[in-house]
DNA sequence: TGTTAAAATGACAACGCTGTCAATTGTAAT
DNA sequence: ATTACAATTGACAGCGTTGTCATTTTAACA
């Protein structure tokens, strides 16, 4: 019924420790006895114990992933990307929602951290952005590596993966210009978002190059949600009638502004243009289909779980496979036109 | 730093199988150990190892949960709900997302069980209906609850939650039949989710107690997805000019129908009903919003680990808070309405 | 061939907890 | 106060691995 290594080293008349550093991948085992080994281990069917490794080695097998998103698409691709990894690794993922609007977050993570061992920890938006989060995983000695918003700069800093939206909201914006757009308003995500502030930036970055004056009237706050977007996009259309292209924050907002445009029977996109970002699924779902900045969430997960699985072994060189910084790219799709 | 159970003994001044007896609540504690070992233990903020409680003992303290559902809300409502039984009983969740068409899966999903020692076991639909799982589970003695489409029907059946999508659907459609629509279609789901069957079933029913003859030709096979509601609709309205409403399997179906409507120029309601089934979030985000079967994942998900726990504990008589049949309501929205 | 260092292997004690069973304490009845 | 029995507590041996260090084998060289 249950198979343990020592089985496998009675199998393979060899004592456990060796089959230990079979399993491990240690050095100082000659090819012959791995072989011998291996062929046990798989005659057997052994899984070693997770709970026995954990308990003697000071690895744990298991890495978390805390998150703190509305954005459903947005945790799940997470979740498959940083699984795939795991699977490969022989890993398990402890998946960790909370809210960063709670004053025990901190706390209540340091608490799952300690009592399931974890030994590593994906941080995404915009918990990987606090702090306090931050300090306390340092205090605790505990391998992490963040996914944030903006773009490699200090190359001392080897434990983020930064989406470049900054550059992508860039893009969005400029097309939107090249196609005779001059009011172009911008409807916020949560401000406590860094995501926010890095895409208002190339927003503005993009006018400033086209030397179209900035109008802080077109900007509005708000936060990632489907909900968020119609009022804004409601309050933005009544308030200005020259504006002629809106770009949302997310894909959620951008289809809210959809939303708030059919409502108010506006034509999409020959009377106004709307832009989203993210790609999520539900950009090709809307009506018309939603221009947007497309980023692979699960690619992004993948190089986060790698980068997180190097430093947790402590390996070097092999950095070089990762890609740190991402910038989503502009797809052009149904929402956005030239201006007529 | 690192916390044991034996400073936690010392610091009470009892031995550590008393500490282990009060963190364990057994019972034959006095009282007054009981309070000063929780005394030591919120001093010291002892966190027991879990990976050491695996081992000694024979509960894990983790739970799985197993999917292969393309419905990213569905998934994150399922995790979110077991995440906060999960937090009240002590115990961690892995996530095992797995697709059932692998030939590999019951493969792999028993080396998982043994490899991270679950002590239980979520397991939502389709995977729940595959009887491959099922035996593998039981020849394993493994734990499971399993979340089906279905109804509380034999009594002995301990361990499934059922979701009663007959009656649901057969509210939905004798909503538009009361509504004057005779030729209504039915957009199937992924015909190997029982759901789909059990949703036909409903609409059959209701057809046949409103004496409306069910035309076959209205029944379109499908999945559940966006697109084939695209295509089915599509097909529908070009093969029958009489429907006047769709009923859609789930919602992003009928969202794919509503988007076939827009570009056929359609106008919904007033051409053409069309209802959902699921109630996620986007049935609110598309236009107009959807008619829809509410159904509390979350809630489902609640109850579902609890009944996993009072199994793993071995509980009888708690059982009388658990709902076993969740029959989704009917809720109303802007995409159905009176015949013209 | 013998010597020596390096490589490969093994013995055994942890890791932090729970299960078993024996020892102690408390309690009620005599 | 004594006895009997139940309630409470503790000692100690695992659980299935890995780490440490000692031992054996191999290879390399004189």
């Amino acid at each position: 019924m249950k198979v343990t290594i020592n089985d496998v080293a009675k199998l393979a008349s060899v004592s456990i420790k060796t089959v230990s550093r079979v399993i491990n991948n240690e050095p100082s085992v000659r090819k012959t006895t791995f072989d011998k080994v291996m062929e046990a281990v798989n005659e057997l069917n052994y899984q070693p114990n997770l709970a026995a490794r954990n308990l003697a080695g000071s690895k744990s097998f298991t890495i978390g992933l805390v998150y703190d998103n509305p954005n459903a698409y947005y945790v799940l691709d997470m979740q498959n990307g940083i699984l795939s990894c795991c699977k490969k690794e022989g890993y398990e993922l402890l998946i960790h929602p909370c809210s960063y609007a709670n004053k025990d977050m901190v706390e209540e993570l340091k608490t799952m951290i300690k009592r399931a061992r974890i030994s590593g920890l994906v941080l995404t938006p915009p918990l990987s952005e606090i702090s306090e989060v931050i300090d306390m995983l340092d205090e605790q000695n505990i391998h992490y590596v963040r996914i944030l918003s903006g773009q490699e700069s200090d190359p001392q800093q080897t434990d983020c993966i930064y989406v470049n939206d900054h550059n992508a909201a860039f893009e969005v914006s400029n097309h939107l210009i090249k196609q005779g757009h001059k009011h172009i308003a911008f409807l916020s995500g949560d401000k406590e978002h860094k995501s926010t502030h890095e895409r208002l930036a190339g927003y503005k970055e993009s006018l400033i190059a086209n030397k179209i004056e900035i109008d802080e009237s077109l900007i509005l706050e708000g936060e990632y949600s489907f909900s968020s977007g119609v009022d804004n996009a409601k309050k933005i259309i009544n308030l200005n009638k020259n504006v002629t292209a809106i770009i949302a924050c997310n894909d959620e907002i951008a289809a809210g502004a959809l939303f708030a445009a059919r409502l108010m029977d506006i034509k999409i996109p020959e009377q106004l243009s709307i832009s989203g970002f993210e790609n999520s699924p539900f950009s090709r779902q809307t009506w018309p289909k939603l221009t947007t900045a497309s980023q692979s969430i699960e690619t992004i997960a993948q190089h986060a779980a790698k980068l997180l699985f190097t430093k947790t072994r402590g390996q070097r060189n092999q950095d070089k496979e990762i890609i740190k910084t991402f910038t989503p790219e502009l797809v052009i799709r149904d929402s956005t036109g030239p201006i007529s």
